[in-house]
DNA sequence: TTGGAAACTTACTTGTTAGTAAGTATATTT
DNA sequence: AAATATACTTACTAACAAGTAAGTTTCCAA
């Protein structure tokens, strides 16, 4: 894999996470990385193929980060606690989670990278409503409802608290997402 | 008031919530409204000075809200639920709501914007921080965190479940919001 | 009836956008 | 040594963006 082109797919996906997909452009990529515009369009024709690549870049490191505590044989809790830290490092960078980031741009965004981003979701959203089932067969956790609604509320909480606290500043993140994992316990 | 002045707002609002800041132009407004480029101008010289004018008007229809209900002498579960309609009534619209509209666009919006926008969900955020204190209080709610914490998490699931229902369809809205209020029952 | 303000349009400008066609340098393979 | 592929640059284009200056119409008040 050429360096210019993980580059390009590392700062696109950093721009997105700022300021969002309709915010960038192929000009802010040339000028920071030092090349000229065409380079981008060399390594990704489209801004629509940049963006899938760098969904299809942020499903792969989630997989990789699932098949990780797999190897380890992580309970359910630490497993809910290593995805929540991913989020806890967005925010101390100041970034959003892509699926936040992209999320309210979804309109505007082509077919493929809307493809991508629902795969994405769905697979985040698949494995937090296992991790929170099978806990509470085991007692670690204890909830009302269904998996899955309880998995869409555990995210959104996450997805949301990282584009609010860019607004609010006087939150403490800490205890936000404390707040989530104490909502879950028995 | 003038009545294009205000299909201006209503349709640049629209435009936010469906498409983000970035990703609407005057020319979206003045072609649908038939009128020209310069007349969107004539009304709201630049595009930062719309934006500000859309969240002015936001924060306008939730303070007529929340004096409303103050009239009718609502009680804590009520309110609650009032503001929750809101956001029912934008997923049926397939709408975000502007602070989760304007959230991820924070970093590429005008000081003047930025400022209401900070103000606005202030506002939100306090109004929900004191009902759920003073609900606690009468032992209509119930948790552990602190209420602006509570407020915060409460916020996040609504503004983010707009967002995430628009990737993942295959969510019942209802069940959601409805976790969210069963979540501070006692 | 005339002056002026309100509500626009006409006709621009300037900058930025994604995207492309054709060329060049450098290394690698045949 | 010649051919080919990789990794770009040069030099554009066409469309669209926000924004403006100057004019026009319409209505109302003095």
């Amino acid at each position: 894999m050429s360096v210019t082109r993980e580059k390009i797919i590392e700062l696109g996906e950093s721009l997105i996470r700022t300021r969002g997909y309709n915010a960038f452009s192929y000009q802010d990529i040339s000028t920071e990385l030092g090349i000229k515009n065409a380079a981008v369009h060399y390594y990704f024709p489209s801004k629509s193929n940049l963006g899938t690549s760098i969904v299809r870049t942020n499903i792969q490191r989630f997989e990789e980060m699932v098949e990780n505590m797999q190897g380890r044989d992580f309970d359910e809790l630490q497993k809910l606690e290593t995805f929540i830290k991913i989020y806890i490092k967005s925010h101390r960078e100041n970034k959003l989670c892509i699926v936040g980031a992209l999320g309210p741009d979804f309109n505007t965004l082509s077919d493929s990278t809307k493809t991508e981003l629902i795969r994405m979701t769905e697979m985040v959203l698949n494995w937090l409503a296992d991790i929170l089932g099978s806990g509470r067969g085991k007692g670690i956790f204890s909830f009302k409802e269904d998996p899955r609604t309880r998995a869409f509320l555990v995210l959104s909480g996450l997805v949301a608290s990282l584009q609010l606290s860019r607004v609010i500043e006087k939150i403490d993140y800490k205890s936000v997402h404390q707040a989530i994992v104490e909502g879950l316990k028995p």
